[in-house]
DNA sequence: AGGCTGTACTG
DNA sequence: CAGTAC
DNA sequence: GCCT
DNA sequence: CAATG
DNA sequence: CATTG
């Protein structure tokens, strides 16, 4: 099961056939492509290919998934060995940042969770907790089909219970913050208290007497109050000065006072709600996820990347520091799997699933392909599925899109981050071509670097004039500007314009903003001379808040806002403005749209979920 | 069981 | 329309 | 994968 | 969550 | 009140 052996080969597009008996082999399986379950034959039509492989991915993903259970623990963390420098904390970067951040909690939680765990591991069922454990390195090699036998003790459990858990962690434990009712209302309250209220508990009724108080009626227009405000926290972030883009002009907040609003009854929380500084204090955790995502992502599953993208929302949005599994497993966003994963975690500092991946070599060339510009999960599942091992062997035997040559030809400049200053040096050379082409023009840096990021990956700049008949026009002459400079030297994408609307005659409501997506090269002497992407939007001056808003981010920001803003409220929001009832609403500006949405309004550089 | 953001460009 | 990107 |  | 046991 | 879909 290590890794090598199979390589990808066997299970091109045709092979499927029985994805029962290989399936147990490798997990390598979960990132080839298609063992098409029902039709096999015909490599031949790429199109056909397609359909079938996203479903068969997903169906793949499960297959796999439920059978991972059945491995017994052992023999993962065997194999596990060779790469022991589990890295989970890959560079945080910029002390700066880091230091700057500190929570002030309000509670402090650990001593009422503490006493809970250690009776748990103690005494708790003690044979599924200890073999688990201390197994590893007694228990190292492949008995794991025969897994009954194996354990003695647990020889019992696995007949009823089809599936026991794989993971160090038992099941037992998981249920353990169930128990002492005592210590986990403790433990409710606190979380109540910080506004991540413990879901269950009451459905109905339940009015609490704030939610009557102001509520209501007042919904529309001002009424910034958000729900009723319980608890709050204070996060202090970095120094204005350094994070905030001068350009752009606002924001001067040192440290921030937050109210959460906090609804007992509400059945969901929203990651826009809640503060979600860049570092938290419980990164690590974050980083596992974030590797999960991303693995999640590269097989296609993209409702299962969005849960781990939940499960870190609630552990950024948690404000101090996690030392106790039951911590993470009362927060909603953290379930059954992320839940045990945080619990291996804590109890012995590496996770099974982490290192799986990165052994996995499959997973490191099916990576390299997605880290192409235009090259999605698809494609590279696909490339991965034709044997290819390098960039080479795709160019040598693939016709590659526009957007994908450029890709492959910055491959390694685009995987280059780009350091706040170099960004700033950009943005001024940005500026001063923006003059020549249009004078009087206002704009904003946003992406990652608005949200104080230390480095970004590219630069997204919204633009806007007060001239309507100008913005219409600005992305092509920008564009063409910097062309003959030799700044812009590529283009990945760009908006045909405001022509098109051949269509009928909605036409003009069509086609708002802009966007032309860019590789830029500076050709300051202090820059490097490497090639950044540049993302350059236009929008007219009614839709510039929401451009901004929309596109700053996070993208899980985003997401979670707009579903809070469908669900909640009924209104739907995109980059070009509010909409409800399809009325278009008047924005006057971010924190305008905050207020419209009854949001706490929140810095950039609390939007990192 | 059903949902998970919403839009735009490319081919 | 599927795939990719933001 | 997680929540409702 | 709603529906079911 | 727990389990199920």
């Amino acid at each position: 099961m290590p890794p090598l052996h199979p390589p990808p080969s066997d299970l091109s597009l045709v092979s499927q056939g029985d994805k029962q008996n290989t399936d147990h082999q490798d997990t390598t399986d979960a990132f080839c492509l298609p063992p098409a379950p029902s039709a096999p034959s015909q490599p031949t039509k790429v199109m056909a290919s397609r359909q079938r492989v996203t479903s068969d991915v997903s169906s793949l993903v499960k297959t796999i998934t439920q059978q991972n259970p059945q491995q017994p623990n052992n023999d993962g963390r065997s194999f596990a060995e060779p790469s022991s420098q589990c890295s989970f904390h890959h560079a945080t970067g910029d002390p700066a940042i880091v230091q700057s951040h500190e929570v002030i909690a309000i509670i402090s939680s650990d001593e009422e969770v503490e006493p809970l765990v250690k009776d748990v591991s103690a005494k708790n069922h003690p044979n599924l907790s200890s073999h688990s454990h201390p197994a590893g390195p007694s228990a190292p090699t492949a008995a794991t089909s025969s897994t009954v036998s194996t354990t003695p003790l647990s020889s019992n459990q696995p007949v009823p219970a089809p599936r026991p858990f794989p993971r160090q962690v038992t099941w037992d434990q998981v249920h353990a913050r169930y128990e002492n009712s005592t210590l986990q209302a403790k433990h409710n309250l606190y979380l109540n208290y910080i506004g991540q209220s413990p879901s269950k508990r009451r459905k109905k009724k339940q009015t609490p007497s704030y939610e009557t108080t102001d509520t209501e009626s007042s919904d529309e227009e001002e009424n910034d109050e958000a729900p009723a405000i319980v608890g709050s926290a204070r996060f202090t972030v970095p120094s204005a000065s350094t994070l905030t883009s001068q350009i752009s002009g606002n924001v001067e907040a040192h440290s921030v006072s937050l109210a959460f609003p906090t609804d007992t009854t509400s059945k969901t929380y929203y990651a826009c709600q809640y503060p979600a500084p860049l570092i938290c204090p419980n990164q690590d955790l974050v980083d596992i996820c974030l590797k999960l995502e991303h693995a999640r992502d590269l097989t296609g599953d993209s409702m299962n990347a969005l849960a781990y993208r939940k499960s870190i929302a609630a552990l950024k949005n948690y404000p101090v520091k996690i030392s106790k599994p039951q911590q993470a497993w009362a927060l909603k966003g953290i379930g059954k799997k992320t839940g045990r994963i945080i619990a291996d975690f804590l109890r012995d500092g590496r996770v099974q699933d982490i290192e799986m991946l990165n052994a996995n070599p499959a997973y490191t060339i099916l990576e390299r392909f997605y880290s192409v510009h235009g090259v999605g999960n698809h494609t590279a599942r696909e490339w991965l599925s034709k044997d290819y091992k390098t960039l080479e062997d795709v160019v040598a035997h693939e016709k590659l899109s526009a957007d994908q040559e450029l890709g492959i030809k910055y491959y390694d400049d685009f995987l280059k981050r780009i350091p706040r200053s170099e960004v700033e040096l950009l943005v001024e050379e940005f500026r001063a071509g923006l003059q020549d082409v249009q004078p009087d023009c206002e704009y904003t840096v946003c992406g990652s670097y608005r949200r104080g990021k230390p480095d970004s990956g590219d630069v997204d700049i919204v633009v806007t004039h007060d001239n309507a008949k100008v913005t219409q026009t600005l992305l092509t002459k920008i564009v063409d500007h910097f062309k003959d400079q030799g700044h812009i030297v590529g283009v990945l994408s760009m908006s045909s314009g405001p022509d098109n609307s051949h269509v009928t005659a909605n036409s003009v409501l069509r086609n708002r903003n802009c966007q032309a997506l860019c590789v830029w090269l500076s050709k300051h002497p202090d820059a490097a001379k490497i090639h950044r992407r540049m993302d350059i939007i236009v929008a007219p001056k009614m839709d510039y808040p929401m451009a901004v808003l929309g596109w700053t981010g996070s993208k899980y920001f985003e997401r979670s806002i707009r579903l809070y803003s469908k669900t909640v409220l009924g209104i739907k929001m995109t980059s070009h403005g509010l909409f409800r009832a399809g009325k278009k609403l008047n924005v006057e500006s971010e924190r305008h749209a905050f207020k419209i949405l009854q949001l706490n309004y929140l810095e950039p550089e609390l939007r990192n979920c």
